[in-house]
DNA sequence: TACAAAAAACCGTCTGGACGGTGTAGTATT
DNA sequence: AATACTACACCGTCCAGACGGTTTTTTGTA
């Protein structure tokens, strides 16, 4: 159990998400991901049957990371109506690593697998329901979550922008929907 | 010049469109198209010398499809401040052919050709500056662009979830941003 | 502790199919 | 003679997955 060594798994999900963030989800095929995980292609078919569930692993292992840096944040801000909300917008604006190309990647993968589709839903229900747990309304809270989603957009659409200010509505709007009216 | 008779130019681009839409971008060959749009595939290569002009004409249509939606919803609306912006979210909600599968599709395409992405990047310019004329100021119009187009994504991850509210909150956004702070 | 057997982890080649694109020869219309 | 096609064979490339290995690790047993 010598945690020093990094299992072939992991490498060749770590390799699959590193070419979808920079080359995008076409270039993900499984020469090019056993070649960057420094496998051979048979190594990785022993861990990933088929390119199906290793598109999976490698969705599955993005969310984590999503949630896992919501809930660093989370427990940075102090407790106020809306805490979740608030890190979950956070999240997605201190993401530099994620590529807009990625997201798209990601998101057109989920979108023709049902059973991807089917983790997602649950997820957005899960995103959904901690809003509201931590105290905005359900409105609010679809509308922030959707704005939210929306930024990954406005970043392939219009590169250049800084998106700060985008930042700014969003909090407010959770600042808002807090102080004025339930 | 008999207006009877449909150009083959735009058969194969009506097909092409279709398939986008019923079946997603992974469908879109150049045979699928040619057989959609009962043309030979000469007779398609005739029209679109590569796959690339062929996709670049078929985010040109349904781009200038959306645009003309939003001007015939804009036209219906009276002249009050957030007048052109009101009609792009309703365009948005109203538009029951566009599947997400599609908008996916597009954004896909576009997001790996600089050429589309140039013109989608001025078309989203035009959009802000068409919002901010018609009387929000520039953050609200911003933000409401960018939920609009979150709009698209929650249809994926959450098919089944009507979407009237969310449209009254994005047009309330539009009025309290117009009648409250400027 | 030794050692073999079995299982797990991994390698590299090959094949079959899909697809974009080319080329050629021919046809209908204007 | 030019334009706008049809029909169809064909090529090169790319890729998923199958297959048949080999090496490493674990386990059973004496």
């Amino acid at each position: 159990m010598a945690n020093k060594k990094v299992s072939k798994r992991d490498l060749v999900l770590l390799a699959g998400n590193n070419i979808v963030l920079e080359q995008g989800l076409e270039q993900l095929t499984l020469e090019a991901v056993a070649k960057q995980a420094g496998v051979s292609k048979g190594g990785l078919l022993y861990h990933f049957p088929d390119k199906e569930t290793l598109m999976q692993g490698i969705i599955q292992r993005s969310l984590e990371d999503f949630e896992r840096t919501v809930d660093d944040l989370y427990t940075t801000l102090p407790d106020v109506p809306g805490r979740w909300l608030r890190a979950f917008v956070m999240a997605t604006f201190d993401d530099d690593r994620t590529t807009p190309r990625a997201f798209i990647g990601m998101t057109t993968a989920i979108a023709s697998r049902p059973d991807l589709l089917a983790l997602l839903q649950s997820t957005y229900s899960d995103w959904m329901e901690r809003a509201i747990q931590s105290g905005v309304t359900p409105e609010t809270a679809r509308l922030v979550i959707v704005a939210t989603n929306g930024v990954w957009l406005e970043r392939i659409f219009w590169e250049d922008a800084g998106q700060d200010h985008l930042k700014d509505s969003l909090l407010n709007l959770i600042s808002e929907s807090v102080d004025g009216e339930g």
